[in-house]
DNA sequence: GGGAGGTTTCCTGATT
DNA sequence: GAATCAGGAAACCTCC
């Protein structure tokens, strides 16, 4: 990324330490400044709150940001686009949305679930119109925009709410990032990473010292990818080790993935209640009988891992969660009387409330 | 510690 | 053939 201002800029401070080819990115008048280095050192200028990586509340490409968004949906402001995981690719392309008044119904956002920030960067045009023919075009050029215009504030490292997992775990987190806090044995292989590259958990008694029970599962991490794989090699990993002892597997809910009083059917709700999501993201079908549609059933899935601190999740396995839901009476089986679509659709059952406010 | 409730994960088979 | 639906089974978490 090119840096946008000159060393003259900067801070006097700063002078001493840097060249013009040292700079990375730098805000006009930051009140506190981290500038990101080579080899991925940083100088922090002064310690403060710099809240964004990306300042989206002051610049003329945002210019009616909406403060009241969810803060987890704007994790992506965090850490400039390289950075991004592929759950804030995602974030973005919903902020763009609601920001440019897109229809969500045709917004093909699912396309651009599975890209990393680090290529998103080196999409052209092209690539965004062949995931989306229709906003393709108008994404490619906010993002290009966005990169060009806006300005950029790296907060120190604790600022950061979510580790680069998704990156790291499939291959495209710039290492760089995190040298000043690593050694050579940190990133000497995969199974070794430490843990600050994982989701925090809602629970900070699972990062206890024993690594045995602190550690969220290595293979949580690629679960996504193996999934088919792992279909296909049930018998194989059936003839691996003793067949006599009791099959060690990967089910149930992970540590960290607390309920903490969030229910399925309550996240769902309040997605439908909320102007941010629905039409874009979930919409009634019926409002007056409780029928609902899911318009991006795995955007809707990632957000309720996010929420349940389980980056894992897909709407394969959410859909699982509202069935469970429907039978035990917080959904209920949508009319089959042709009015509403056979697939992606549920409705609201007797047990929950506060849907038809 | 045990049970209930609420998922989460994996899986097979059916349907669209 | 892919996506989705349906549901069994087992695991595991929180709460009481």
């Amino acid at each position: 990324m090119a840096a946008t201002l000159t060393l003259q800029s900067l801070p006097d401070q700063l002078h001493e330490v840097l060249t013009d080819t040292d700079v990375y990115m730098y805000a006009d008048s930051p009140p506190h400044v981290t500038v990101k280095l080579e080899e991925g050192k940083r100088y922090n200028c002064c310690e403060g709150d710099i809240r964004s990586y990306i300042d989206i509340s002051n610049n003329t490409m945002f210019p009616s940001v909406k403060k009241e968004v969810d803060e987890d949906l704007l994790s992506w402001t965090f850490r400039h686009p390289e950075h991004w995981t592929t759950q804030e690719v995602l974030d973005w392309i919903y902020w763009v949305a609601d920001y440019q008044n897109m229809d969500c119904t045709r917004l093909k956002g699912e396309a651009f679930q599975n890209i990393t920030g680090v290529q998103l960067c080196h999409m052209t045009l092209e690539d965004f119109t062949i995931r989306d023919p229709e906003f393709g075009t108008c994404l490619f050029e906010m993002f290009k925009n966005m990169s060009r215009d806006v300005k950029f504030i790296e907060p120190p490292p604790s600022e950061s709410i979510y580790p680069d997992y998704h990156n790291y775990s499939e291959g495209h987190l710039e290492e760089k990032v995190y040298n000043e806090q690593s050694t050579d044995s940190d990133v000497a292989s995969d199974v070794e990473k430490p843990e600050r590259y994982r989701y925090p958990s809602v629970d900070s008694d699972v990062f206890s010292e024993d690594e045995n029970s602190s550690c969220v599962p290595d293979d949580t991490l690629v679960k996504l990818s193996r999934k088919k794989s792992l279909k296909s090699s049930k018998s194989a990993c059936d003839d691996c080790g003793t067949s006599d002892e009791p099959k060690k597997t990967n089910r149930g809910r992970k540590l960290g993935q607390a309920s903490k009083g969030n229910h399925l059917w309550e996240f769902i709700r309040d997605l439908l209640k909320d102007t941010k999501f629905n039409p874009h993201l979930l919409r009634w079908e019926d409002k007056e009988t409780g029928v609902f549609r899911f318009v991006q059933s795995e955007a809707v899935a990632q957000m309720w891992g996010r929420k349940k601190n389980n980056p894992g999740m897909t709407y394969e396995k959410l859909s699982r969660a509202m069935r469970f839901c429907r039978s035990a009476g917080y959904f209920a089986e949508v009319p089959k009387n042709g009015k509403f679509p056979k697939k992606l659709c549920f409705r609201f059952g007797k047990k929950a409330t506060g849907w038809n406010d």
